[in-house]
DNA sequence: GGTGCGCGTTGATCTAGGTTATCGGGCCGA
DNA sequence: TCGGCCCGATAACCTAGATCAACGCGCACC
């Protein structure tokens, strides 16, 4: 048996929402280049870059990030396996963020040319991928909720959820575990505080039995309270099928 | 001469990106039904609706808000004229968001069959509104930005770059002034801050002669403070030509 | 022509989270 | 095997912004 291709959990997340047929399937497989690793800490796209290709992570963990003049660091998006972490970069053309490991990844490119080929030839396919960056932009709504209206522990709950149900749709994560290799600071990065505000109120959560985290390894003990603390509702993810 | 049709500021705003054929205008001119008002503090879409349509924006002001269990409200974009409220609907089915005017607002449906159809005939034309939703994706990074690293002078100053830019662009306003008819309760709903303190902020621009503000009106006396101050930096608007 | 109220303004006080600093453990490289 | 350093954990103290409260103005509505 061959190894399953690097585009499967692409296709996967993407089954999990309407029909896919085998034209699309080989459609979709044709669209990647040769896989390449990025190391932890380094950047995949700068901020300003013009790529003329998308990158697709088919493994690790990376994110989106925009630098402030003062020295401050936003994590806008985690971007997991089966996540394209730059597909609006075809529209976009310049990059208005950059993208770093925030843990050791092997990414694949989707050239411009073939993706504009792709809208050309492949309209359902196209509404699909239409779709990835639109659940972005939700994923963005809803963080943007978090830093608006929620406290940080709410805030954390908020992003421990989104995370597990993300990286469960991708086949990665079950039984209420997962690895997350998130520094404090990355954390503090993508929540809006500081390191040692996220230790407390990480902490917090250990003592309530809600969590265990320790050496990147993440259990979810009380479900049910974690959704109520962060005020979790997971239809901004839209993994349910509803075809396009 | 009859009238300009209400798809023009669409087509304005598309037109600074790449260029429309006039096969292009047409398709997009058939796009949308009959005109509809509504009242300032009118919900146009209800959080959880499953809309057939999408809603343009003729004129006036509205906002995507998030509602929280304690009673909280985020609004995380606001729309213009020209604008799609929920063109992401067409994808996601299931509105994670609602869209309220906050003053009096004249819009259009589009109708989600046309708008498919017109994504199997019009390769190119879908590319550009798929950018339309990629550049509301990009807006709320800036405002995760914004809430997760600024502080609120710089997020108030932040907003006020946008909106102008995002007003001239189409076409509403001029000379560093514009209306905006927005409370300073909308303002804190929008910057993740009381309404208080939205005022105490206010406050301070005008004494330092930053911006005028008066009875919805608003005037930037100093573009080049306001955009250091806010950190403003209008790539993520990508209001510049550059074909797709 | 009073009156209720939405909206802006301001003051006094409180608190969630920031800042600064310290310490310990694990790991890696000389 | 030692030293540096990254990362997590804590403690003491500080501040931006929240909360609570009061007041004035314009204006729609009885």
């Amino acid at each position: 048996m061959s190894p399953a291709p690097v585009i499967t959990p692409l296709i996967e997340k993407m089954a999990r929402r309407d029909v896919i047929t085998p034209v699309e399937r080989e459609a979709l497989a044709k669209l990647l280049g040769p896989t390449r690793r990025v190391p932890a800490g380094k950047a995949l796209v700068e901020p300003g870059d013009r790529p003329h290709f998308s990158t697709f992570v088919v493994s690790g963990f990376c994110a989106r990030f925009t630098l402030t003049p003062t020295g401050g660091r936003q994590l806008t998006e985690i971007n997991v396996a089966g996540d394209f972490v730059d597909l609006h970069s075809l529209l976009m053309r310049q990059m208005d963020h950059g993208v770093v490991a925030l843990a050791d990844c092997v990414v694949a490119p989707a050239a411009h040319e073939d993706l504009r080929r792709l809208t050309e030839q492949h309209p359902h396919l196209t509404r699909l991928l239409w779709l990835e960056t639109v659940v972005d932009g939700a994923i963005h709504r809803q963080w943007l909720v978090a830093l608006g209206q929620q406290n940080a522990a709410s805030r954390l709950a908020h992003l421990i959820c989104e995370l597990y149900l993300r990286l469960e749709a991708a086949g990665i994560a079950r039984d209420l575990t997962f690895s997350l290799p998130m520094t404090q600071v990355d954390l503090g990065d993508v929540l809006g505080l500081t390191q040692v505000h996220v230790n407390r109120v990480l902490m917090d959560l250990r003592r309530q039995g809600l969590v265990e985290w320790k050496s990147g390894q993440v259990t979810i003990n009380d479900w049910d309270a974690l959704v109520r603390l962060g005020q979790f509702n997971p239809v901004y993810l839209r993994l349910q099928s509803d075809p396009v």
